[in-house]
DNA sequence: GATGAATGAGGATTCATTCAT
DNA sequence: TATGAATGAATCCTCATTCAT
């Protein structure tokens, strides 16, 4: 009977919600740039999107979950792109050289989706956290742990390389906002200090398994 | 009462005025803290100091002086505590040591206020930023820029110490996030580690008139 | 599929309507019970029937009409279990034993059918009562107007068989709340309370035609 | 210093406030009768007052807290105009005449205060009860209690006594529901329901030692 | 100076109902 | 029929700021 549109009438219209959900995403997106997590209200958003409040609310149960879910596509995509491992864990690669590839991966992919930067900044609030922001810093820590995992010792306790792997994200975040908050030629030096600052963190604690050091 | 010593009473007045303010930025310190800058509420600061909201707006022309001011009077503190440089510029100082001496002094400071932490993470904003948290986060910078003015060789480009203290403070602050968000010995780890990739960061840039670095 | 018993289509899409309605008013009263017809919403219903908005609308106008035929049903049931009169009227029946045959089943009826209580008692609103609950309360009433012609004196005026029933049924509405507020023993004895006061207060009005009132 | 006026001061603000205070419960009053408490909106009740939504929220937490405070006052009110008792507990009243009394008496505080009525009948909700209903109807059955302590045989169990209060005022209002939706002749007979209902209640109920029963 | 009442736009969220598919 | 997306006014409540006293 529906055997041969049976598959593409739900599909339609699921295809339709999935449209609404991307453009309310985009929309969320674009307000977290704009205005940050904490100014962004729900309004804003559905208005972004051209729909009403109430549109809004029916794929997402609060403004929340619209930052889990976007923090959960940029993570997806992030993985998409730039696979498991954001970098080559080739031991043969130097430290310098493997630094250098994550960084400007996450930058580039930062420049791709600007509300990457918007979502890793959480909320004001003290402690609390959005559970939000806490889901994208712990996916992203633990591609960084992982990372580490490689580099670091074998034997290294796994605290420290949990420890570690902060360390290089509060780095990384903080260059970030530096690399954002310039333009052209200033920028780039930004960028190569976090490289530098990272590079120099890790040396001494990568064993010499790995490439020659940074000369 | 009102009859004697007419000349006192400005200067009672302003006693009182100088009284109130307090109240008020200790009242907005705590409630900072609390509930982060974008969340605090005027009337929850008139309240907690045990004022009425015209008292405050009596003082303060609108929250954000009142964080404008309080970062100011932190600032002042931090002179007035730690002087002007923050550590000992004595050339025959180890990187490590001066580094290390900062850190902790920051760190107390910050111990001592701990609404320290709660003005430098700005709001959520994007770019702009609040007055309040650029005041401070400029007053530190320049701080730091003096202290690497020392440590630098003494050619060095002003465009590269800005760029190096805009680096060093993040990591800083990044590090200070880290920090508060654990206790015990793993806190110390942390700031062992903020003390790690700050100096590890300068040690290449430092010049050689500095004691030897770190083994 | 279509081209078959052209005859029995309609027949079969009416049972398939009927069975949604069935559906809809058991989900409906589900909800109604679960939080009272005010806060009950379509959507609720329509989830808890898993069917659509959309659905619940191509069988019912709006959410009175539900509760509407949601009534409606519950008097017919009413009717089919305990016939049209709720009670024995043989004349020879003490009037107590009438009024506790009468509260019995109606009790039972309540147990049996929850959302009976929900819809009795309206929703908050002023004079107006929705026309849902007017019409089973217009039922009900009509039913116990029934019985009470059949035990007032011959010549009552017909005024006073309604006013009689509209007291009775007020009674036995106050009762039953306090019946379902109450568990165990202390139900028990608020349904003998309930039996107590109605006969009590019907006792003076019924004429000798019935047996002994009570002693 | 401030000897003479001092009292009197923060009297005229604290007066402002109170005005307030009564002008927003007199709107909610005329709000909650006009379209009862669930239905009844917090904006509607500050525009029936004439002031910003804002300013309700500056004496009242929320909608409930308004009812509560109405149902405080109201019982109060009744406390102030008919004493503790409700009625004459002269041990020579005849019981009818008792109950006729009482039923009076609040049947004309319900027409001087017809938000009575509106917060008797507490929401939709099932189980739940607003604080506010909850309150005024514990108040009112402690009344009813105290009542029948006086009218009840010496050695009844307490349990008892509530059990019959719970009644009581279960009739009573059920009474004045219908009380309410008739008028003239109809309207008095229903009063004289209401009393013969109760009085028949409570007949074998009191003990001997008041005045000789209804005839 | 101090008070606290007043504002009113704006926030997140809900819900009965309609409509395109 | 059935779906579920869409609506948008309405809900409760908050907050920076102002103003009369």
């Amino acid at each position: 009977m529906d055997t041969a549109t049976g598959r593409e009438q739900p599909r339609r219209r699921q295809a339709r919600g999935e449209r609404r959900i991307q453009q309310l995403l985009e929309a969320a997106a674009s307000v977290f740039c704009a205005t940050g997590y904490t100014a962004a209200s729900t309004n804003a958003i559905a208005r972004e999107a051209g729909v009403s409040p109430g549109t809004l609310y029916q794929f997402f149960p609060n403004k929340e979950a619209i930052a889990i879910e976007l923090g959960d596509r940029l993570m997806h995509d992030l993985r998409d792109t730039y696979g498991e491992a954001l970098a080559p864990v080739d031991p043969a690669t130097p430290l310098a050289d493997a630094v250098a590839a994550v960084v400007d991966r996450l930058t580039a992919f930062n420049t791709d989706h600007p509300v990457f930067f918007a979502l890793m900044h959480g909320p004001d609030m003290p402690g609390g956290i959005t559970e939000a922001h806490d889901a994208l810093h712990t996916s992203l820590l633990g591609r960084i742990e992982t990372l580490l995992a490689s580099l670091l010792p074998p034997g290294t306790d796994k605290a420290d390389v949990t420890r570690t792997a902060h360390i290089c994200l509060g780095i990384y975040k903080a260059g970030l906002e530096l690399v954002l908050s310039h333009e052209g030629t200033e920028q780039q030096a930004y960028i190569q200090e976090i490289k530098n600052a990272l590079t120099r963190y890790l040396d001494p604690l990568v064993g010499d398994h790995l490439g020659q050091p940074v000369g």
